[in-house]
DNA sequence: TTCCAGGCGTATC
DNA sequence: GATACGCATGGA
């Protein structure tokens, strides 16, 4: 990893990354875009640490970052410990998947917070992004910061209506008090066989297929997750009726990732 | 106005 | 175990 200090700021060049990719692309929803005198630059959160990070055409500028945080925690979030110029060239095998890597070649899974990524994906489920990220805001704005399962779990769907979540709102007061019980354990669930971890998710209300595949695969890290949504179904359809190339083996959540911007901006 | 959004729970067969 | 339907809300 190549990086400098230059004043309160970290530059970091780094290939295979790029900003609206990884950040505008759905799996997170607590980042904005903001106007400056940069190509490109957002403000966001992972967990109440903020950060605003531009990219000036070069590399890529924390603002206000010092060497121990980007360290301990932005180079995590960022995953920019993992090559993916290498998992490129690995699913690049694939004829289909060669394209996807060429479109949206600065695509990287965030790490993020798992209760984070569970609420959040809840809140998604029949839902747009603007939507999305309207009423993950209220509900930052009413804590003072995302708030955690056991400060929602004395929520109840009324209490919560400032949300305008809709029928979401008793889903998230569900996975709050199960998550503040103890009764499941998100610390844990990121270890587990994956078909353990997808049971163990699903015993919350509003938590399907889709929403408990997202948690692993955005939250949790766990690679192999596979989100099947309506635009996957048409990948699948059309390019994998057998299924997925060997190449995916272990890193399926990534092929999907660049599949996903692929053939929505096929069918654009 | 009507449709639809990175689904899920429930009823019904 | 498959399929149909309603669901809250707000932008297009």
């Amino acid at each position: 990893m190549e990086y400098i200090r230059k004043q309160n700021n970290i530059c970091l060049y780094q290939p295979d990354f790029d900003l609206d990719e990884t950040i505008d692309c759905g799996q997170a929803f607590r980042w904005e875009k903001v106007p400056t005198e940069y190509k490109c630059t957002y403000t966001g959160f992972f967990l109440d640490r903020p950060l605003t990070i531009s990219y000036d055409g070069e590399c890529f500028i924390f603002h206000d970052t010092g060497e121990e945080d980007f360290l301990s925690v932005w180079t995590d979030y960022f995953d920019l410990d993992t090559d993916y110029g290498e998992i490129k060239k690995r699913l690049s095998a694939d004829e289909t998947l060669k394209k996807a890597c060429e479109f949206a070649g600065g695509i990287r899974l965030l790490r993020q917070d798992s209760w984070e990524c569970l609420c959040s994906f809840i809140i998604s489920q029949n839902n747009n992004i603007p939507r999305i990220k309207g009423i993950i805001s209220r509900l930052c704005e009413h804590y003072g910061h995302f708030p955690t399962a056991v400060e929602m779990a004395g929520e109840t769907p009324e209490s919560l209506g400032f949300l305008r979540a809709g029928f979401r709102a008793k889903y998230l007061v569900d996975a709050a008090q199960k998550t503040a019980e103890g009764v499941l354990e998100l610390k844990k669930i990121p270890y587990m066989p994956i078909d353990e971890a997808r049971k163990s998710l699903m015993t919350i209300k509003g938590v399907g297929p889709k929403v408990a595949e997202c948690v692993l695969l955005f939250g949790m890290y766990r690679t192999e997750a596979f989100p099947v949504d309506v635009w996957i179904k048409r990948v699948m359809e059309n390019y994998y009726p057998q299924g997925l190339p060997k190449v995916t083996k272990g890193i399926e959540g990534i092929a999907q990732q660049y599949l996903f911007h692929y053939i929505r901006n096929l069918e654009k």
